[in-house]
DNA sequence: GTCTATACGTGGATAGAC
DNA sequence: GTCTATCCACGTATAGAC
């Protein structure tokens, strides 16, 4: 039973529609191009409406980006099985989710951090605090390096994703993700766990 | 940027002031978020004279964009020598450039190309045509893994620029160049002339 | 709960004075 | 050549009617 105090949330309906339509309109132009009044358009309700459920343009990119994955629940499987597969395990799940519905949010966030700053600082937290940290805990490599494990392993994986959802350079764009993971998987595994210089 | 007390010289140096700010501003803030009134602040001009010199906003962005770097002068050096070290030399160079002055036209391609059809065109195309394509067609490897491994370079390339440069990501923001060359120079290698599948 | 109307700001571009 | 003044389009946000 839903709770009657508090502040009614509206039409669900209506609200997913413009979340829906937020999330888009983010993932292709970024939160400074995006614009409530296309947004409003393209979940065909009035801008106002817009306001009036989710209250500014930062709190509804906030919504329309609130992680549909989390770190936590797909991590565990990436790293359960052997040390050596880690990489490609982690490559063939970073691919897999960019590759699906919820991959819009991400590019929503990628197109977004360059060129806002405050977007950008989400990513930086977000990849280090929730992702890479969480993978590096669990090998058991000189703490010394881990930064440097985990920035390497950044570098890759969001050029990876840059190009292929962003720039959209081919073959990249259109590869199959298997291809991925057996060419990019041995370079994460390498910055992972393999000797960094030689 | 460049701060200039007492009377302002002459006038043809009014271009290049403008010119400065422009490169500047396009790389710290991306196309369509730099304004031509903020370039005119920074060169401390009127706004009137940006249109008068360059005439509109994507002419400006042209003019401050076109290659203080031009790869056929880069690139010869990058492939002479050994087969083995081109990942490394190739790593170094496009550090080194990034990283010098010259380097703000390159961000502010790429912070542009992120949410504007018409500049991730001229990244795409530059990308191909300019560097992937002469450097692979001075290898010996198979026709039919040529653009494959040219974007595989170009995930790994762009997304060091990245995070470096535009999300600044640490250590990688912070790091010696010859870090970088030593940890992403034989990934480079490996997808320039490796064996691409286990 | 939904929409109309509008305040308020920003930014590209232009006309014309000096 | 350089600047003042201004136009016009667009976008966020809000007030208030229905």
């Amino acid at each position: 039973m839903a709770r009657r105090s508090g502040r009614r949330p509206g039409n669900p309906a209506t609200r997913d529609a413009i979340l829906a339509a937020a999330r888009t309109a983010f993932a292709e132009r970024g939160f400074d191009a995006a614009t409530i009044r296309a947004v409003a358009a393209a979940a065909e309700v009035d801008p106002a409406l817009v306001h009036h459920y989710f209250g500014s343009k930062e709190q509804l990119f906030l919504a329309a980006v609130q992680a549909p994955v989390d770190p936590r629940e797909l991590l565990p499987a990436v790293l359960a099985g052997d040390r050596d597969g880690i990489g490609e395990r982690l490559v063939r799940t970073f691919v897999a989710v960019w590759d699906s519905p919820a991959g819009a949010a991400g590019v929503a966030l990628l197109r977004s951090a360059v060129g806002n700053e405050w977007t950008a600082r989400l990513v930086r937290e977000f990849l280090t605090t929730q992702v890479l940290r969480r993978i590096l805990d669990h090998l058991d490599v000189d703490p010394a390096q881990l930064p440097l494990r985990g920035g390497l392993v950044a570098t890759q994986l969001i050029g990876l994703a840059v190009m292929r959802h962003v720039i959209r350079l081919e073959p990249i764009a259109s590869a199959e993700p298997e291809t991925l993971v057996a060419t990019v998987g041995p370079t994460v595994q390498r910055y992972l766990t393999g000797e960094l210089v030689d």
